[in-house]
DNA sequence: TCCTGGCACTCTCAGGGGCGGAGTGCTAAC
DNA sequence: GTTAGCACTCCGCCCCTGAGAGTGCCAGGA
């Protein structure tokens, strides 16, 4: 990854022009960095250094005449090596605390208030996912009648969450039939994890004898609607405003773009959910993430746990964003969360 | 309402100034009206309907030496008078049937899909409501264990629609007085609208003598967030890109307060489930919304009902919209919904 | 009485030229 | 290795101008 070899100088200079950058969005000039930091040194030897950083690709000039602007590359290595986050202040942590304790119900109202207190704090876009059901183990599920021909699937996991599901089928189903199908799903998944189930569910579900064949069969056939994290469900956003203010998104199609990659949210979801395989805080920055849309943007995320399964929470925003302040934002707020939810 | 006293050839002037500003959104000059729909006047005619025009409020100048522009007055009296809808064509109401008839499991999975499929046609925002729950009658209730200290409550109504949700108890409740207090809650609700029980329910279940007391209490106290429609559940937008590019939200300041009501939800929940009151196709312009947010837009809207209840879906879009093509799109899709959801 | 052609007037918008400011790269001296 | 100085480049802003669009009003004609 880092295979810049820089000096000290060097280093100090890249660390003063992105910190400069982001603060002011402008493109910052050697005279600025030579006196407004007092580096000790002429804006003439800064020009120098400069001319350095650019060849190694880290910054760039918009046009000759104008200052210098991080790249991709130069705020990686910022973030990796030059970047010392600032911790949150006691207040502001308790303020997250308090904000997400606010006693909800369901987990997804949490997460909604979650993106919502995230998107505060930073004057970003705040988002979270929903765990990933993938790996949690079933406990049971419920088969309760609805209409003759509708009923409710109420699949429990482990950590105590559900998802619930409307079932239509053919004919009517007896209630005691209904109970005899709902034992031997249990019977016979019960205890697996959900991504297990998934894939095995056809062999598992085969020749059972007893239960609504028709219903076994729906069970089947649906596993992935079921049983696999929904397409769409399960990200929530919040401060889509923050967004539209932003320099950055000035231009339209930078913004629709943007919006587009919002609304459709499948692809937002997947970046997302790639993140959450390791652990501790990660920023993503503009390319990296493989999508258009995100040029010119950056992901701060981290992955929160509920039991064995993980979701993720972040901010996204322009890759000029406060990271020393954000970081520890993100990363407090998916610590509380883990612990909200573990509860 | 219609206060306005208008010779023939005001009417017709107005009229197609208006389409003529629909369709090029720049302000429309005397010459564009008088030539290129051959009025049979002059261009110097014309200029005086237009003063004329002018002096009821109808039109506008955005400044001396621009042509004129349609004024939210002027909108209404042509929705209301001077607009003859084109019916929707054969192959356009195939195709809006096929995209929603597409098999979906939950409610809130087809009208996701609605306002798809609404943003789509009418390239703005599409939106839609679910049903508000307050008239429709509980058929039953159950509850099943989720945790030892968490239970699941799903509450079924007439039409077959479900709403689930889960409670948080102090102690552990056996399976069979949990049973008891799903038939005491049956017992004295069933059969009653939501709105009704959500009512009385103090009295209703005072002294039941019967099932646990610590549970009956706790859905007393929570009656708001069980049985009201929850404030910002039920909204589905969709299009959200198609408004950043239009010109009407060049500025920023207008885009961010759209975007803003979009987010956050509540508002346009009470504009839209206002207008699901009465039958048929409703138009609200411009500050009718009672919204700063929706100055200069305009909401075209129509309930749907599921049996006795009723949800809206609608589009949102600047105030210079293509109502003659709109309004049939959400008409029709209206109707087919209702369709789809009553079989 | 209503319509029309003509005309002076107003306002916007796009384009061009000029100027100041910011910042650079290079060179020569320390 | 560092610095001062200098020529150079480029952007953004302002001002001006001319073209274009559209109006209001007036006087003449059906």
């Amino acid at each position: 990854m880092s295979q810049f070899r820089l000096s000290e100088r060097e280093r100090l200079v890249l660390a003063v022009l992105i910190d400069h950058f982001i603060r002011t969005a402008e493109p910052v000039g050697s005279r600025t960095i030579a006196t407004r930091y007092n580096l000790g040194v002429s804006p003439a030897t800064v020009r120098n250094t400069l001319a350095d950083l650019e060849e190694q690709g880290l910054i760039e000039q918009p046009h000759t005449s104008a200052g210098r602007v991080p790249t991709d590359s130069g705020y990686r290595l910022y973030i990796d090596k030059l970047l010392t986050t600032r911790k949150l202040s006691r207040a502001d942590q308790q303020k997250i605390k308090r904000e997400l304790s606010i006693d909800y119900n369901a987990i997804e109202e949490i997460l909604e208030q979650t993106s919502r207190v995230l998107a505060r704090f930073s004057s970003q876009l705040g988002v979270t996912v929903s765990p990933k059901f993938e790996r949690s183990i079933l406990k049971k599920v419920d088969l309760i009648p609805v209409t003759d021909t509708r009923l409710l699937l109420v699949i429990t996991v482990k950590s105590g969450m559900v998802r619930t599901l409307l079932l239509e089928v053919d004919s009517v189903i007896a209630p005691d039939v209904l109970q005899e199908t709902a034992a031997v799903l249990n019977e016979k998944l019960g205890g697996l994890s959900l991504g297990k189930i998934r894939r095995t569910i056809g062999e598992r579900l085969r020749d059972t004898g007893r239960g609504n064949p028709q219903l076994l069969k729906l069970f089947c056939e649906n596993q992935e609607g079921l049983l696999d994290d929904a397409d769409d469900a399960g990200l929530h956003t919040d401060g889509t405003t923050n967004i539209v203010t932003q320099r950055e998104f000035q231009d339209p199609r930078k913004l629709r773009e943007f919006i587009s990659l919002i609304e459709e949210r499948k692809s937002l979801i997947r970046l997302l959910s790639k993140e959450s395989v390791s652990e501790g805080i990660q920023v993503t920055i503009g390319a990296e993430a493989q999508l258009d849309a995100m040029e010119g943007c950056a992901a701060v995320t981290r992955s929160y746990t509920v039991g064995p399964i993980r979701g993720t929470v972040g901010i996204i925003g322009p890759t000029r964003m406060e990271y020393a302040r954000l970081m520890p934002v993100v990363d407090y707020t998916a610590r509380v969360l883990s612990e909200i939810l573990s509860r």
